[in-house]
DNA sequence: GCTCCGTCTTCTACAATGTAGAACGACCAG
DNA sequence: CTGGTCGTTCTACATTGTAGAAGACGGAGC
């Protein structure tokens, strides 16, 4: 019998994760212009729109994040987002992983050097 | 006449910010094996030695961390390195700009998905 | 002196992610 | 119609991330 690999939480790159991010703070709002809005006002570094998508697609076809078409019927047909349990795993992982990086660190001395 | 563009704080890939920490984390003691040391007791997954060397170099050539030569006498001769001010910068910028995104967002409920 | 070994660095090649912008379809105002 | 806005898809390319082999150097043991 074959030993079930378990589909571990992946770590994620800065892209991945701010668009995570994004995604969960428009609770059933994340369609992908949106997400790039959220991400630009929070962020306040502009993103273009091929990247919000390339990436959003990338972490769909992962598993991290999946996305439901709103009915054709509509103002304009949107796609809209939503991060899965892996997703949230995946964040969780690349977060305190980092953090334990960061514990102790101290960036003032070096500042302006 | 050419605009003079800002040499801006830069924004961090994952792995590059990883690097940086784990170069800080050991004052005077960071050579390349041991940033990849550093990396692999604190985040407990594993890097290889190769990866750790090109980000130095990106990284280096970037201006955001500077090397040094161990005197040539010495057992074998390393190449240390320091973050400097511009990288210190890039990290306060990085960590910010992605505090940002995380507050407020709640993982619990996504997480059993 | 050799030869084997461990430590550290360099190099090459390739995969994954990040970035940009044009093209497209649908709808609506005029 | 026609042009404008909104949202998505696609293509192409730059930057980062990853892997492992190859070298250089000095010390241990014979």
């Amino acid at each position: 019998m074959k030993i079930r690999r378990e589909p571990q939480a992946v770590l994620l790159g800065s892209l991945e994760e701010q668009v995570m991010l994004a995604v969960i703070r428009r609770p059933d709002d994340a369609y992908g212009m949106n997400v790039r809005r959220e991400l630009e006002t929070v962020t306040e570094r502009d993103v273009t729109i091929g990247s919000v998508y390339a990436t959003l697609d990338r972490l769909e076809a992962k598993g991290l994040v999946s996305s439901l078409r709103t009915a054709a019927a509509d103002a304009s047909s949107r796609r809209v987002f939503a991060v899965t349990g892996a997703g949230a795993r995946s964040l969780a992982l690349t977060r305190s992983m980092r953090e334990r990086l960061w514990t102790g660190v101290k960036l003032q001395s070096l500042l302006n050097t």
